[in-house]
DNA sequence: TTGTACGCGTTATCAG
DNA sequence: CTGATAACGCGTACAA
């Protein structure tokens, strides 16, 4: 392993360490351009990498920040993720990424891992069952930041879809094309996980603003593996919906799964639209009509403040709800 | 942040630093259980958090591996991704993921980085451009481990599909259902990737060994944006396939996009087998055949493999090739 | 330019 | 037998 430290370097260019490391650190206010040279021959002679670790102890900071994503099976997750480690690599951060798998316990064992690795600041998608823990991380000034879903009352930067949004756009896009009997199906709802109690408040919403009649029977909330059941339910009414907003990716497939399995025409029998987008919306028959979020920007902007906030740069007015606009991509699903 | 110190703790039990860090590393062979408690009592009552980073400056290990990938999009490098990080996760190591993009340069770069940063090991995925700094990697014995692609000549653990075997059953199964003429479409050959050229081959030897005569203009290896303007040409020759093999995801996502362009009926007037599975396989109308990697498997064998390295627990004759056989997952596109 | 204390645990050595 | 003292690892910062 690279056993070579600054120690070695100092010798072989017969100088000090402090003057290696004045060097490395491009503090070069008082150096003669042949010490220069000598030290970087040296540098290049021994392949000289710098200790990181040990920088790290010393400043106090590792140049690293943490991910921990609630499930990293939605698409959503991973493109966000591709844009945080996008805009960190461009400064030389790096980017821990863990997954809690929407196990509270989990989360609790990353963020405590990940504090003990200082790591100089989290983004967390958070399963929201670690609210002491969010609140002592705010106490110590910790740099976080939520992505994808609040926690009530706590002062932390959160970046969101607007949800309410999404699944009005969805609802009138399905009135405007002759629909009056609209479902909804999401993941389980249960432990109160924002985008799922957003996007179906504002399915409600959105059904009443359009003058239909609320059915609760409409509405399918259940852990994945339990779908297809109530899917079975729902379609075994004496009025079935015509059209169906899958509440994100994962629902969406489980729809599809159903859909196919019972032999249903998209859109002549019932009508789609996903919110998130999937990889092969467009390859889909019919293609599928879909909501999407703008991953990318939400977690690049995120990323940013994150950084922003390491660097004590920001200015104060930083914890507070960003918002960002749905897209609907019409396809042929509706 | 966590400020509070070994030396913290040390005083509020009253005890020395040196004692505190017995009890951390449960070295309770000369220490009365009174002086345990004491110590137990102040770390819960400070919340002490050790700094890993002070122990891996002493120890020489982080505990973290590395992992770069060649091309994060593939499905086989993310499920990969997912099983090293369980492995490695029951060991409490950490994982850091990053993505070469096919690009020798980063991966370089990574390279170096996550030495600096000593992880005690690294799983790559590689482009291939690199061939000195593996060499170097190797004299330093420093722990690395192959996957997906080899690098001629060096005696490093890789883990790979058999391709040629996955190119033959694919051949095969076509053959079987009455197809003579077979094209096979792969993401570009000219940085000479293992798996795509092992395809190609096998793919050349299972045509030969069905009896059926090889044709270069059924073969197509490009670029992705440039797959479609091939496949246009494909479907001009005077004798177009009725057969395609997609190398990979992406590749067969190109495939099934111009399929649909061209509203050809699968598997009527195009059959088709991609290799890797994707997570519409068994949505789509009709549902597609694949051949999947064990790519969970290879993940989990692979990480083990490496954490033994680290650990020297290996025994010497692991720089070897671990060849993994390919499943035909008959569905309905063929 | 350089000497040296420092950061924070680990571990060998030493004293009670 | 129990626990303290001190050196160590590797780079950084500041005084000299």
């Amino acid at each position: 392993m690279s056993k070579i430290t600054i120690h070695d370097v100092a010798n072989l260019a017969n100088v000090s360490k402090s003057t290696v490391s004045q060097y490395l650190n491009k503090r070069f206010t008082y150096m003669r351009e042949e010490t220069k040279q000598r030290i970087e021959e040296a540098i290049r002679e021994l392949n000289y990498q710098p200790n990181i670790v040990a920088r790290s102890l010393k400043q106090k900071r590792t140049s690293t920040i943490g991910v921990i994503v609630a499930n990293i099976l939605h698409t959503f997750s991973t493109k966000v993720i591709r844009a945080i480690e996008d805009i960190c690599q461009e400064q030389d951060v790096h980017v821990i990424v863990c997954n809690a798998d929407d196990q509270p316990e989990k989360e609790k064992r990353y963020i405590e891992m990940l504090q003990a690795k200082q790591v100089d600041g989290l983004i967390i998608f958070p399963t929201g069952g670690n609210y002491d823990l969010y609140e002592s991380m705010i106490q110590q000034k910790y740099p976080i930041i939520f992505m994808d879903r609040i926690v009530q009352a706590l002062p932390i930067p959160s970046f969101l879809l607007d949800n309410d949004k999404a699944a009005r756009i969805a609802v009138d896009y399905f009135v405007e094309k002759g629909h009056s009997h609209i479902a909804i199906v999401t993941t389980s709802i249960l432990r109160s996980i924002t985008p799922r109690v957003e996007r179906i408040d504002g399915y409600k919403r959105a059904i009443a603003a359009n003058g239909l009649t609320l059915r609760e029977d409409y509405i399918i909330s259940r852990d994945i593996g339990d779908i297809n059941s109530h899917l079975q339910k729902l379609f075994a009414l004496t009025e079935p919906p015509t059209a169906i907003l899958a509440g994100n990716d994962l629902a969406l497939i489980e729809v599809l799964d159903f859909v196919k399995g019972r032999c249903l025409r998209i859109p002549q029998d019932i009508a789609l639209i996903g919110i998130d987008d999937v990889s092969f919306a467009h390859i889909f028959s019919p293609s599928l009509t879909t909501i999407s979020q703008p991953a990318y920007q939400m977690g690049t902007e995120a990323a940013a403040l994150l950084l922003a906030k390491i660097k004590k740069t920001q200015n104060a007015d930083t914890d507070r709800l960003f918002r960002y606009a749905p897209l609907l991509n019409i396809r042929g699903s509706v």
